[in-house]
DNA sequence: AAAGGTTGCAACCGCTGGTCT
DNA sequence: CAGACCAGCGGTTGCAACCTT
């Protein structure tokens, strides 16, 4: 350190990262979290800023992530939570599990902005026709995806109001096929990285950080299970999480058991468990 | 096959707001 | 209260891969 606090001029990389450097901050992040971004690349042993490993972890390392293209049910939400939010792009991914604020940034200027502008007169017209018709569809009991994502949507936009809340952070909510009660027992399949950060002490998978020193001592295996599981998580459609959230789960269930037995998961037939 | 154009994505930059001293 | 520091966010850039001519 220097007089002022400054930290000694290191020779800084830039630009992409090898995969040398991806294992360094992985394996350090994992066996010792971050408590200042600042000190990682220092005592990870990289040449790099800490703003380039906070954004090389959050976009591409960090557990959970889901990779490859957009299914149109995450198009369908983002072109809506766009037309409320705008460019709020680190709002709009909390609403897509395993996607960043920038993958989806990304995937909006160089593909959804060109749709959205195509369709807009279109999109405006449904969006009113969704809306007028989603409370008749709902009380009849008829499947209208459309009108369920509006309705989800709209119902997260809410939640996203409220001061956070990790342990239950649901409204309560009337004739919303979406939210359940208010009482940890029913909760929809999207929030289930903050669940697993709430029940899963040692590994907050909304930002992949390790937090507990109580479990670094857990092995790379183990953690990369974890990352599976999450990641065969992620790949639920949207219809599963809106449409089954009364079944996936029963009251009284342990949800950190779940978590840690596996049997919280989706098998690849997707059948509930 | 080669040159030029386009696209997609990773990473950087600058700004903002929160926290600490 | 002011300044320093930091994390987070959104805009922008750079570049490799792909496509078109």
């Amino acid at each position: 350190m220097t007089k002022s606090g400054e930290r000694p001029k290191q020779r800084q990389r830039k630009g992409l990262w090898s995969p040398e450097e991806d294992q360094k901050l992985k394996n350090f992040i994992i066996s010792h979290g971050h408590a200042c971004w600042t000190t990682v690349p220092l005592l990870a042993g990289l040449q790099r800023n800490g703003k380039s490993c906070r954004l090389r972890w959050i976009n591409y390392l960090r557990p959970g992530l889901k990779r490859g293209t957009f299914s149109e049910e995450e198009e369908d939400i983002i072109l809506t939570l766009h037309s409320s939010l705008g460019n709020k792009w680190s709002r709009i991914a909390k609403y897509l599990p395993g996607r960043t604020d920038n993958e989806i940034k990304n995937y909006w200027h160089s593909y959804l902005k060109k749709r959205w502008l195509k369709s807009q007169p279109q999109l405006k017209t449904q969006i009113s026709d969704i809306t007028e018709s989603t409370s008749s569809l709902l009380s009849c009991g008829k499947r209208n995806l459309e009108a369920e994502t509006l309705n989800h949507v709209i119902s997260f936009e809410k939640l996203a109001e409220l001061p956070s809340s990790s342990s239950s952070p649901l409204p309560q909510q009337e004739n919303n096929t979406n939210m359940m009660m208010n009482n940890d027992k029913y909760l929809p399949k999207l929030f289930f990285s903050e669940w697993i950060s709430s029940s899963n002490p040692h590994i907050d998978y909304s930002t992949g950080v390790v937090t507990d020193s109580k479990h670094v001592s857990q092995t790379q295996d183990q953690i990369d299970e974890e990352e599976v599981m999450m990641i065969n998580n992620s790949y639920s459609s949207l219809e599963d999480v809106m449409l089954r959230t009364d079944q996936f789960l029963q009251p009284d269930h342990d949800y950190a058991n779940y978590y840690s037995s596996g049997d919280f998961f989706i098998n690849n037939d997707q059948s509930y468990v």
